[in-house]
Formats: C-alpha cells, sequence, structure tokens
RNA sequence: GGUGCCAUCGCCAAGUGGUAAGGCCGCAGCCUGCAAAGCUGCUAUCCCCAGUUCAAAUCUGGGUGGCACCUCCA
C-alpha cells in the first residue's frame, strides 16, 4: 500500500510499526453546529481508508475525537440557555446519524476532550517538567516554540514575524508570537475545570495530542501512531502544534504518516463559517440519498479540492445508478463470494494512495462487460456468479451498492405515489396486450409526469424516480 | 506581503519520462410496437513560451490564470 505523507510531500509504500497493525487518529468535529460537507468529506475519506487497510489484511485501531470544550460551545449555550452538555451531546448524535446515513463507520474509539482531562494535564505537566512550557502572569500555560528546534518542521512555515502578527498578540504575556496556550486560565462563572495549574479550559490542540497518547501511543514506539489525518485547513497551526507537544512531552514522533483532505468549495465558492455558506449535510440528505452523496464526495481524489454543485451531483448518481442496474438484473440470484482478478485489481488501484478515479474506471468496464455478456449470453451462470461477487466486493470496500436495487431507484417517492404508479402499470400492461399502443403511449406519459423512468423488461415493467 | 497547491476533451476526472483511463453530455447504429435501460462505434496531444532528453501532459526556467493557508474552520 502506497500513501501520500502530506509531511514529506510524497507517495511513499505505507509500512507499519506493527507487523499487521495500524493505528489511525484523525481530527473529528467540535460539536457545536451541524456537519457540513467538508465534516462528511473527510469522514468519508477516512473510512475508505480503513476499509482498504482492513482489505490489505491490516487490523485497525482508528481513533477520532469529538471535541466538547469549546468556545464556541459555551457560547451557543449561553445563547440558547442551554447547558453544555445538552448542546454537545445533541449534535453528537446528529454528527453520527448524518455519517451513519453516507455510510460511514464508527471508528473503534471515540475519545471526548471532557474524558481526556488526565491525560491533557499530564501532558502539560511534562511539558513544563523539561521546559518546553511556562506559566504566565495571570496563570496561562504556554507551549514555548523556542524550545521546539523542530517546530515548523511540518507544514514547511517560515517563521512569520510580522507587525500584523505582533500587533494582534500584544495584549498576552507570550514569550513569542508563536506560542500557543495549552492551558487558558478562565476565573469567573463560565465553565472551568480545576487542574493542577488553576481553573481555566485547556488549549484546542492539546486534546489530541493527549487522546493519542491515552488511547492509541505505545511508550516504546517511534511514532505514537502510524497514521494522522485531517483536514488540509488543520496541518497549520493545528497539527504543527500537536506535533510539538508530543514530540517534546514524549519520547516519540506523533505520526508516520500525515494525510490531509483537500476541501469542498459551494459552486466555487469557498464554504467556511466567516462566509456563512456552509451546505449542511442535513439539508443534502433530505433531497439526495446518503448513498448517492457519498459516490459523490469519493468520487474525486481524496487530496484534491472538492467543488460541490448539483449537477456534478446528479451526474454521480447517474454513475452509482450503473452499479445499481446489473445489481438489478441479478436480483435474487444467490452466489458464493469468490476472488476475482477484477477485485485484485480495484485493491490494488484503492492501494494506490486511495486512486478513486482508477478505481471507478475499473468498475465501469467491469460493469459494461457484465452487461455485454447478459445481453448476448443470459444463462451464463459464471459470469453472474462472478459479477454478483465483485458487487459484493464494491459494497465491502467502497461501501456502496449495498441497497436492495429497487428501494434505491425508488428513494423519496411516498407510498401513495407507488400504488398509483403500480395501478397505471398494470393499466399500460392491459392496453399493450390489446395491442393498444395509443392508450398505453398515454398512459406511459401519465407515469412519467411522476418523474420517473419506465423501462419495460421481460420480467414486467419496472420504474425508476429519476 | 509570506508560504504552498493547481491548470488534461463542452462538463466531471485519472495518468509524474515512453507516446492521453473512466463517467456525463452529443452524434450514428443494434435492440424495442415506440421508448427507457443495455450494447457497439465516433469525439482531446494535455494554459502559453523556452529548455533538458532518443522520448515530456509528466522534468527545469519564465509567463498567464485560478485557489488555499498565514485567524475559528474538515
Amino acid at each position: 500500500m502506497f500513501i501520500f505523507d502530506s509531511a514529506k510531500k510524497i507517495k511513499r509504500e505505507f509500512i507499519p510499526q506493527v507487523d499487521g497493525k495500524v493505528s489511525l487518529y484523525v481530527c473529528g468535529p467540535t460539536v457545536y453546529d451541524d456537519a457540513h460537507l467538508g465534516h462528511a468529506k473527510s469522514a468519508l475519506v477516512f473510512d475508505l481508508l480503513c476499509r482498504v487497510l482492513s482489505a490489505n489484511g491490516y487490523e485497525v485501531t482508528y481513533a477520532r475525537n469529538i471535541t466538547d470544550i469549546d468556545d464556541k460551545i459555551i457560547k451557543k449555550a449561553l445563547e440558547q440557555n442551554k447547558t453544555i452538555k445538552e448542546i454537545t451531546d445533541f449534535y453528537t448524535d446528529a454528527y453520527h446519524k448524518e455519517m451513519a446515513l453516507l455510510g460511514i463507520k464508527r471508528p473503534n474509539i471515540e475519545p471526548k476532550a471532557t474524558e481526556s482531562l488526565d491525560a491533557m494535564y499530564a501532558l502539560i505537566q511534562k511539558l513544563l517538567d523539561n521546559k518546553h512550557a511556562y506559566k504566565t502572569a495571570n496563570g496561562d500555560v504556554y507551549f514555548d516554540t523556542s524550545s521546539d528546534n523542530e517546530y515548523l518542521t511540518l507544514s514547511k512555515r517560515v517563521q512569520d514575524d510580522s507587525d500584523k502578527l505582533q500587533r494582534v498578540e500584544s495584549s498576552s504575556h507570550k514569550k513569542n508570537a508563536a506560542d500557543f496556550a495549552l492551558w487558558k486560565s478562565v476565573d469567573d462563572d463560565s465553565v472551568t475545570f480545576d487542574s493542577p495549574f488553576g481553573k481555566g479550559r485547556p488549549g484546542w490542540h492539546l486534546e489530541c495530542s493527549a487522546m493519542i497518547e491515552k488511547h492509541l501511543s505505545k511508550p516504546d514506539a517511534k511514532f505514537a501512531v502510524d497514521i494522522h489525518g485531517g483536514g488540509a485547513d488543520l496541518l497549520f497551526p493545528h497539527h504543527e502544534n500537536e506535533a510539538a507537544q508530543t514530540r517534546c512531552a514524549t519520547n516519540h514522533a506523533l505520526a508516520a504518516y500525515w494525510m490531509h483532505n483537500g476541501f469542498v468549495n459551494i459552486d466555487g465558492e469557498k464554504m467556511s463559517k466567516s462566509l456563512g455558506n456552509s451546505f449542511f449535510l442535513k439539508d443534502a440528505l433530505k433531497i439526495y440519498e446518503g448513498e448517492v452523496l457519498r459516490f459523490y464526495l469519493l468520487s474525486t481524489h481524496y487530496r484534491s479540492n472538492f467543488n460541490f454543485n448539483e449537477e456534478d451531483l446528479a451526474t454521480a448518481k447517474k454513475r452509482l445508478d450503473k452499479v445499481y442496474r446489473v445489481k438489478k438484473r441479478l436480483f435474487g440470484l444467490t452466489h458464493e463470494n469468490e476472488k476475482t482478478l477484477f477485485q485484485n485489481e480495484l485493491l490494488g488501484t484503492l492501494s494506490d494512495d486511495l486512486n478513486i478515479s482508477a478505481s471507478l474506471a475499473l468498475i465501469d468496464e467491469m460493469i459494461t462487460r457484465a452487461n455485454e455478456t447478459l445481453d448476448t449470453a443470459g444463462k451464463h451462470k459464471e459470469l453472474k456468479r462472478e459479477t454478483l461477487s465483485n458487487l459484493s466486493y464494491i459494497e465491502k470496500l467502497l461501501g456502496f451498492g449495498e441497497k436492495n436495487p429497487y428501494e434505491y431507484f425508488q428513494f423519496g417517492v411516498d407510498e401513495e405515489t407507488k400504488t398509483k404508479i403500480a395501478t397505471l402499470i398494470q393499466m399500460r400492461d392491459e392496453a399493450k396486450s390489446a395491442k393498444d399502443f395509443a392508450a398505453s403511449d398515454a398512459i406511459r406519459d401519465e407515469i412519467l409526469a411522476y418523474n420517473v423512468n419506465l423501462m419495460d423488461t421481460p420480467q414486467g415493467s419496472f420504474w425508476e424516480k429519476i
């Protein structure tokens, strides 16, 4: 397996520290608002990575955190006159439900910041003990970036001493502008935690390092985790700071491989909280099947920026439709899973830094060959078995094609409409039997008015929602 | 201003030195009562200029045009 390591900026062979086992940590959401398409993209990318690692025989331990301590959460709780826990529970639950609709498997471990405070305190204490952190007069604890000679080696940045930064930070007690908070002293009626360093709240960067130490890290390993992932925006400062903390507090580096997924733009514009054009997943899921969104968001390589628009989504659906049409042609047949050349090739392209385009091309070609044979030699039992095996391999590895094909094609159609269409199809069948094509075509127009496609087959007439 | 990424057919999108995958759209045909679906065939020399090389979309330099990060963000 090959992975593009965004720290070294090259694609290199993936070799885990322990034979056959992989530890993966991904930065998860701060639960103060609904998940948007960017959260979905990130979760999808690492879901795919886990599936591909598993298919390669690795036993994967995957941790993704839930940040439930944050100023934005506190602000929202105050605005809505709710407790912190009410806010974080609500959005954590929503996140889980929406990700499940996209076919994303839950990580093995989902640590919460509120449950990881001890690990954070321990990390701060180590950094204070070995002089990589310092306390300020007002009780804050800062990481001393000047004490880490490898600082900025991850993001390959040059130290920014611009006037702008100096002005912004001039009010704090930091030694250097680049220093970041490990502990923020807060002594008022808002949410605080009693730490060995006084009342306050932890710095955001700290929790990931602490959770990794607590849940994934082996004391003697050279790297705390094999793979650390997240959105491209997290490379700096978040991951840079995480890496610095871990490097200075422990005897190992944070990650052997770093993976960063590209951004999701909406109709060519950056989606961001400050611009207020976030496309919430819950809204997208009202209009599109979760599986279609999964297919669409995964259809472009994970490192590329992704430009979301409805036309491309419709095109992606057509491509997924083809998977389900061939599944429909073979519906009801049983098979035993068998290894095929196609499956080897598919695993091969996905194992090359998750080359999804090459993988989808293989799938399209496999489907075309299957349809071709089914058209010309309908009783080809061996091909049917092989195709069914391939489809179930695709389900396992890529997470789409799992539904009943008839249900897939009728997403979002209510029962009343389904009954009406069924009645009309029956009427049309009768007209067709009587060779009254004028009448049957008139009925077809009625059916098509429900925004569906009608297709006659030897097994009868079927319809699909467009 | 600093740093980095990208530019491939109308659209989406692979391909990082050996002579352009795949999907959508379009056109023609097979199939069909007619359709739909499916199948077959057709459609690019890779932003521009210069260079390296037997050979470049792929490497180097310059240019043009997008974008991102440097502040919370997946």
